[in-house]
DNA sequence: ATAGCCTACAACCAAATGGTTGTAGATCAG
DNA sequence: CTGATCTACAACCATTTGGTTGTAGGCTAT
């Protein structure tokens, strides 16, 4: 009834913070290399407020920092944020195998 | 500039309907046993309506299935969803090992 | 010091989300 | 058949989301 709703908050972040290609984008971009703000907003057609937007998403739900740099904000990931979200997977994995499992045993008495 | 992505439209499916956390709880529940749509909606608060809403959303997303069953429509896990969304993240984890491996690298050159 | 970049943030807008109530069609139990 | 149950779906509402433009402030380079 009651769902675990305290770190929840977080998990919805998350995984609202990969329901848009623009930001998944960003992710690996910022994995891979370093990038402004403004370096960022230049691989896209959308508006550099737009593409500010999408970092501070990515933020607010830790798969990525924000680290000031002269007058540049560079970007980079945080593998924090991935890890949890791969976390999460990897049980919803671990209980399909256990029902797998049981299902396989229920078979294997007849 | 040009975003080549393809905007996968099933990813954004896939990572939204994880973003709740009612929705969570149902693929988790589903994952175990068998519910019907009124089974499930006898577990939250909310409206049947509600958690019909939420059913579908995670039937978008491949997260579920549904089949009738006389007057009811059951509910059951879909692995292929969470498959999808699990190798997604473990391109993302992948490729953070490159750079990490490629780092190191950097270092053992000095 | 001035001009130009980089960033932050507010205000606004359209569309999507997450919830509600209400209505109606199937199906099952008695 | 009648009534209860399960589902589907429409209409509505408030809030969030994803985008825009505009304004202002902090650095940097000349």
């Amino acid at each position: 009834m009651v769902v675990d709703q305290r770190s929840d908050a977080g998990l919805d972040r998350l995984f609202q913070a990969f329901a848009d290609a623009t930001r998944r984008d960003i992710v690996r971009r910022v994995t891979v290399g370093e990038y402004s703000v403004s370096g960022l907003a230049a691989l896209y057609t959308m508006s550099f407020a737009a593409v500010q937007k999408h970092v501070a998403v990515l933020e607010r739900a830790s798969l990525v920092t924000k680290e000031k740099r002269g007058r540049e904000q560079i970007v980079r990931a945080n593998h924090e944020g991935l890890q949890r979200a791969r976390r999460l997977l990897d049980e919803y994995e671990a209980i399909w195998r256990q029902r797998a499992e049981r299902i396989a045993d229920i078979l294997a008495e007849n």
